[in-house]
RNA sequence: GUGCUCGUAGUCGAGUGGAUAAGACGUCGGUCUCCGACACCGAAGAGCGCGGGUUCAAAUCCCGCCGAGCACACCA
């Protein structure tokens, strides 16, 4: 239990203590006790509100009901409490609380930052599924790094979670690849051709037909074109699934699940166009079948099934989203690009109308990624012809700043990717200023180790009481509590920031407490909490995807 | 036009109702006989687009206006 908890549990039997005795009346339900860490230090180790937030519950003037709760905590964990302001309640650890708390963490070891399980329900999180017709650009690379960082983060913070990656593998987009390939595979093997109007213009598709070319050579030249452009549709999917895994592997990124759109096709889709029907969901208009989103919160109604009799993408994606829902999960969480979020409101509705909560549908959006390089905008790949490929920048920046940089800023904000300063090893850039602190701890390991001084039994933690040493201490007891708060709000952000905030804290510590040369108790202590404190960025620097190397 | 998102120092940005609005870049001024200067310390600089409202308390909630982005396909 965290020091936190145990503080809300002593102020929750104080107010049960002063209800009984009539001196709060109890007139409505009470909120939660929230702690936090106030703003300042002259403000305590931990602050509530609590006193504020029920004034007008217990009809008494906040201060009262503060001196009220105060009066009846009887507890060992406070050197003091004291009441300020409008009536906050701020509470100052002893000391030993602190380096018992410490001692805790430091016994946890490597299990320091992940949190208890959180019960049974699984979550699932989809992400990227970018259509297997191209490379993956910057954007999906963003998706990419959020999506896993939510996954890490969220297994950290005790939910069970389930990652998967949706496949459009059916539909126009294949088709279009189909005769991209198609053509350039004529081209390729000397026949003069018209590239289709609509097709896919990227350098990539040449490669990826050379490919073709160089493993089953021109066997499929001379077959009617139906059928040629059918056999090397398939075969270009296969290739650029490949890539696409490639890709994804190089940049740490794992799904748990591959679900391909075909499997949807036609069982899943006409099931899930039959309840729509039998429950009023759907109409015919027009030759066409309409879902009547407008009736739950959508601006008009959507075709789902064409006058051709072909079911568009929505049609596929009610089918897809009620078989997430069959599959039990406790909550959906789908990461879309910006552009997407007009089409929140009909999958939702059609969620609504099959019967489920759509309310356990969860979308994040991310915001676009631009990339500069001397201060300008770079728009485009010269190689490619296209938006800049992952691979390209990957091979730029490499992967721990390519992550690190996607997640520093909330998924909901555009990002402007600075790629000088990605690049530059200096304390501007923040991945290196946290790496860089890593590998100094190393290094002072490496040191002591060569003099001799190793940690034996358990350290004498209290013999720290510095600023710079109890502020890193405080520092690494916030930890657990970032972790819950980014996995609540799905904030990979928050994590970022921490980090560089410890690692900024640590080297105010560094520049204070010296480790060799001072006497030997304090060393070790010293030791000790450089060894939590080393553990803790290589733990939240993971739960980013970024590594944290020993030397530099 | 309609809808969604956003608007915080010169710049980038934290902040999901509470105590004097983080931090970084840039600017200015300092620091290597010292476990990594690939680093560190200090200073100046905003009252949160504008105007109303709710609240004991608003950058945070509500309304209006202004400005930006995105979306408004029988494409995915």
């Amino acid at each position: 239990m965290q020091v936190k908890d145990k503080i809300a549990a002593q102020i929750k039997l104080a107010v049960e203590a002063a209800m009984n005795d009539g001196a709060l009346k109890f007139s409505d339900a009470l909120p939660e006790v929230a702690l936090e860490v106030p703003p300042k230090k002259e403000f305590g180790d931990f602050a509530t509100n609590f006193a504020m937030q029920t004034a007008k519950i217990f009809r008494a003037s906040p201060r009262k009901i503060a001196e009220e709760i105060k009066s009846r905590i009887s507890s060992d964990l406070f050197e003091r409490i004291e009441i300020a302001g409008a009536g906050f309640m701020n509470f100052y650890l002893r000391n030993d609380v602190i380096y018992r708390e410490l001692k805790t963490i430091y016994d946890a070891g490597e299990n320091f930052g992940n949190l208890p399980n959180k019960g049974n329900v699984t979550i699932q999180i989809e992400y990227v599924s970018a259509n297997p017709t191209g490379l993956l650009h910057v954007g999906h690379g963003r998706g990419a790094a959020a999506g896993s960082a939510i996954v890490n983060i969220m297994r950290a913070a005790g939910y069970n979670v389930e990652s998967e990656y949706y496949i459009n593998d059916a539909g126009n987009q294949m088709d279009k690849l189909a005769k991209s390939v198609n053509a350039r595979y004529l081209e390729l093997l000397g026949q003069e051709i018209n590239f289709p109007e609509d097709g896919y213009q990227g350098a990539d598709i040449i490669d990826t037909t050379r490919r073709i070319i160089s493993r089953h050579g021109d066997k499929y030249l001379n077959l009617p074109a139906d059928e040629r452009i059918k056999i090397l549709g398939e075969l270009a999917y296969a290739d650029k699934m490949l890539e696409l895994q490639k890709d994804l592997e190089n940049f740490g990124v794992e799904f748990d699940v591959w679900f391909s759109e075909r499997t949807l096709h036609p069982d899943k889709i006409n099931a899930a166009i039959e309840v729509l029907k039998s429950n009023g969901g759907v109409y015919e208009q027009d030759g066409a079948l309409w879902l009547a989103s407008s009736k739950y919160g959508d601006d008009k109604d959507r075709v789902v099934i064409r006058e051709n009799g072909e079911p568009t993408y929505l049609a596929a994606d009610i089918a897809y989203h009620k078989n997430k829902f069959e599959r039990g999960f406790g909550e959906l969480i789908n990461l879309w690009g910006a552009d997407h979020h007009g089409y929140v409101a009909r999958v939702k509705a059609a969620m609504t109308m099959l019967g489920y909560d759509a309310d356990k549908l969860k979308i994040i959006f991310l915001q676009m990624v631009s990339l500069f390089r001397s201060g300008e905008a770079v728009k485009m790949s010269k190689r490619a012809g296209t938006a800049i490929p992952m691979r390209e920048l990957m091979e730029e920046v490499g992967t721990d700043a390519a992550r690190y940089f996607f997640l520093m800023r909330s998924t909901d904000s555009q990002l402007d990717f600075d790629l000088d300063l990605a690049k530059s090893q200096s304390a501007d850039n923040p991945v290196y200023y946290i790496q860089y602190a890593h590998a100094r701890i190393c290094s002072i390991f490496r040191q002591t180790k060569e003099a001799g001084l190793t940690i034996e039994g358990a350290p004498n933690f209290s013999l720290m009481n510095s600023t710079s040493e109890i502020d890193l201490i405080n520092k690494i007891f916030e930890y657990p509590d970032e972790i819950e708060k980014a996995a609540a709000e799905y904030s990979p952000q928050r994590i970022a920031r921490y980090v560089y905030d410890l690692a900024s804290t640590f080297s105010a510590f560094y520049r204070d407490c010296r480790i060799l040369g001072v006497e030997k108790d304090l060393a070790v202590a010293r030791l000790a909490l450089l060894k939590i404190t080393k553990h803790t960025i290589e733990h939240a620097l993971g739960l980013l995807g970024v590594s944290a190397p020993e030397r530099m």
